[in-house]
DNA sequence: TATTGTTATACTCTATAACTATA
DNA sequence: TATAGTTATAGAGTATAACAATA
């Protein structure tokens, strides 16, 4: 079987041609974050913390992910290039609250319109009415299984 | 923003929501592969020699896209368990022949049959005319972003 | 005693280099 | 000299355990 028929086989489950272009979707990402200095998990914090006020570090872990010891490396680095600060909470002296400073947005929303560019590039040729129904499906299938492992 | 929120959100980008779908498909398989005493490689590997006969080796970690050196492992597993059986090539002695055997096809053929029942389920509320249009966009995607990473 | 952030440790996965036998 | 398969090593990524400060 060729290459260019491997994906359009229609004996192939979903998780062989979503996992790769995955794969591929992120590293067609690459570029446009290194090009802001950000690495891929520097960009997913970012754009959490953008989305919506986190409360605690704790929080933004387990919204994006991460793990909350690793999340603490890509904190660490992003602080210290000045795109988000750190400050204890006067309320309860344990945690931690973060928060994208105003060069942080700036960057993030960059990043963010660079990606959206390089998609629309990608589904130029794609009718409206697919797109809607692709991105429907999408959706439907993210709560389907998320609800069979459990919610998270 | 509540977490059921998260994925119909439409400022998030594609791979935000292909890439963590693709990790809970792989989840949900898990077990279904589990059962029949496969790790998903294995499962990759057999299903690749399935579709089509693989001339060697190195061929076979190419099309599947694994390491030529992370392979062997599988193949040892595969082997043992009786699911592949491998000769050296006569015309090259340099090269192996891996060809996958009637119980190896079994096996497969079963995860195969219990992995589109799992993926049906998922999809058993999304009309036929948008699953259809679903495919027909992740197929469009992957065939545009492998080529803009090298079509590898 | 439990929890937040942190550090240290171990484990998995992957990529690279080096070895053998063939060509 | 180059290639297929193999082994060994090192690196990145992840999870787990343990710790200090606070509740």
């Amino acid at each position: 079987m060729a290459v260019a028929d491997l994906h359009a086989d229609p004996s192939r489950e979903l998780a062989a041609r979503i996992v790769p272009l995955g794969r591929a979707l992120i590293l067609a990402e690459m570029p446009l974050l290194q090009a802001n200095g950000l690495g891929m998990w520097d960009y997913i914090v970012l754009a959490a913390l953008r989305r919506s006020a986190v409360p605690t570090q704790l929080e933004l872990a387990r919204l994006t992910g991460r793990d909350k010891t690793r999340i603490i490396s890509n904190l660490d680095d992003l602080e210290r290039a000045g795109f988000v600060s750190r400050a204890r909470d006067s309320a309860d002296r344990r945690a931690t609250r973060v928060e994208i400073t105003a060069t942080g947005t700036d960057v993030v929303r960059s990043c963010h319109t660079a990606i959206v560019a390089m998609e629309d590039e990608l589904l130029v040729g794609v009718p409206d009415l697919d797109r809607q129904a692709f991105l429907r499906v999408l959706d439907a299938l993210t709560g389907q299984v998320d609800q069979i492992n459990g919610s998270r």
